[in-house]
DNA sequence: TAAAAATACTCCATAGGTATTTTAT
DNA sequence: ATAAAATACCTATGGAGTATTTTTA
């Protein structure tokens, strides 16, 4: 799990979109797209339900978001 | 700054030597010395005092140890 | 002078890019 | 049909290694 993965995870599930979310990070879509397919792949499971317009946070997604646990 | 740097960082200022975090780390000595330098030059000052054996946390070492604030 | 960090390189893994294809509405 | 994500492929950056050279107590 590598930092900007994170920083691309957060504006996706922000956005709920990856052209738009790569546009905000100053990256291509298919290089935000690779760096959320590596993180899915560590994670053991998808982190977004594709849905063919945008995207939609699964379970596992949701429980990335609300890391930091104790914190917030 | 990236995971690993942080990840080393925390180590040294744990163990207050970067032969034994670069062992602890599972890299070579040089390869952490170089993390550390990077993270040193984004900071923009250094994170740890050198003093022939081993090393001690400056003031903005200590900030950076000190992260993650509101949580504890 | 000896233990520890810094420097000088070399190499390779991968982040990121462009072009294109697939998918789902 | 079209907007959006995935795939294929290429390049370049930088993380990590070995060998060596400063440092400083």
């Amino acid at each position: 799990m590598e930092l900007h993965q994170l920083r691309y995870f957060a504006k996706v599930a922000e956005l709920g979109h990856f052209t738009r979310a790569a546009e905000a990070c100053g990256v291509s879509q298919p290089s935000l797209s690779q760096a959320i397919v590596k993180l899915e792949e560590e994670a053991g499971k998808p982190l977004f339900e594709r849905l063919g317009r945008g995207v939609r946070l699964t379970e596992a997604g949701e429980k990335l978001r609300g890391w930091g646990g104790a914190c917030g």
